[in-house]
DNA sequence: CGCCTGGTTGATAAAATTCAAAACTTGTGG
DNA sequence: CCACAAGTTTTGAATTTTATCAACCAGGCG
């Protein structure tokens, strides 16, 4: 241990393993440096712990360092409507750069770690290396193109149909940050899967268990264990009204 | 008129209209000239007429100069779903960065010019002139604050709602646009209107036909003209379980 | 003129919501 | 460390919204 404080704070860009997901991606190590050096890294949130707010002027882009995060709006009912569900190496606020505040909250959905970009330096830093500038826009560009595939999702599947895509594509994601895509834990509520994807929390409870009778998964309160990877995922591409239904 | 040849052609940044909405936002007039230089502008597309597809590599972002665009996906099962409709002004294209290759189809849906700009020509443009950098990321930005805001149109709004609220988006952006938020000309169909809001066509024309018997707008075939603005806003406004209705 | 696309209307059906209640977890403070 | 409270998940029955199916109308274009 260093003189500057506890491991987890010693976290550096050069050493992370989520680089290739993160802003890192396909600098070199001078650049490298230059982003880490811009980089701040703080005590660990907790559950329910708030990183911004709606209305926030934008000050930082996050990259979730671990643990995981869900963001929303307040519409004027004051109902929550999640927005997102943030794994580690996701950036989480661009949609705050466009009137320069955020647009959403962000909470902790568990014990976690960010690493916390300040927007100006990030921002002039990308004049000086446009690779950074770049992974920017990739990382917005694939932002947009996730929205228009949850769309998809929302406006041609069944219940049953999202539940396995939400399922899916989450562990899609976690395989892709060296985690078992096999069996995970799920950091959010079933109200906050159904709130996501349109749906009611009985909804969603009687339909993840329907998916373990059919012996898709096995549920075990919070951890999912995919049990048929392929039908699962073959059940996630149907569509609504998709010409044939699997066995 | 001039040697170029049609005067529609002739158009540049420097005096379009639609420059606070576009990519010249901000920029000084060498800045513009620079960005002018770059950007192609062709004959007019007609309706249906293809301006790229999914897969197709990133050569050229769009930006609409008059007329209307839909952007849609194509599913396994040969259906479209429309993930965006385009205006005056707006880029198309964005989604394509991240891979490099467009994630959609966009569509002219009725005789319209874009102005075509060379996306890495653009990029490079981009470390000269900070301002249009950032322009593209505030534009990036705001598609994802707007895909965000249709997530939650669709998840939280009863059908009518939903109409109410595409009737008066659609009336705000045309506003935007200099031209009249009162009355306008919907360039696609109410199954494609549909389609977008995660409804029937049946449905879209039950409840817009509803929407005329209430007295907010008027309806001729295409044609809209509303009638009571206020009313239409709180409607859509209002999410499906707001405690309590209009009038 | 007749065909095709787009729009409207009505009757029926289905999927998911709502309401209600109970069982189970988790966290907190004594 | 236990007990209680709060939050979360599950299950069942009734209801509602919107989809589906079917038919028909209007208009534009070859």
């Amino acid at each position: 241990m260093t003189s500057k404080g506890l491991s987890a704070q010693n976290i550096s860009c050069q050493n992370c393993s989520l680089s290739q997901l993160c802003l890192p991606y396909s600098l070199d190590s001078d650049s490298l440096s230059k982003l880490d050096d811009i980089i701040e890294r703080h005590k660990p949130l907790h559950k329910r712990d708030r990183l911004f707010s709606a209305a926030d002027k934008l000050q930082c882009l996050f990259a979730v360092r671990s643990g995981s995060f869900k963001s929303f709006t307040i519409n004027q009912d004051g109902e929550e409507q999640i927005t997102g569900f943030h794994l580690p190496g996701d950036l989480i606020g661009f949609d705050a750069i466009h009137e320069q505040q955020h647009q959403t909250y962000a909470d902790a959905l568990e014990t976690s770690m960010v690493c916390k970009i300040p927007y100006t330096i990030l921002d002039d830093l990308g004049v000086q290396i446009p690779a950074l500038r770049q992974q920017m826009m990739r990382l917005m560009s694939a932002e947009i193109t996730a929205d228009k595939r949850l769309h998809n999702v929302i406006n041609n599947k069944s219940a049953e149909q999202r539940v396995a895509t939400f399922i899916a594509t989450l562990a899609n994601r976690f395989g892709e940050r060296g985690l078992s895509a096999r069996q995970f834990r799920l950091s959010m509520t079933r109200a906050e899967i159904g709130n996501y994807l349109g749906l009611t929390v009985e909804t969603v409870s009687r339909l993840m268990n329907r998916l373990q009778n059919d012996a898709l998964i096995d549920i075990d309160g919070k951890f999912i264990h995919i049990l048929d990877a392929a039908k699962l995922a073959a059940l996630a591409q149907q569509n609504r009204d998709s010409p044939c239904k699997l066995t």
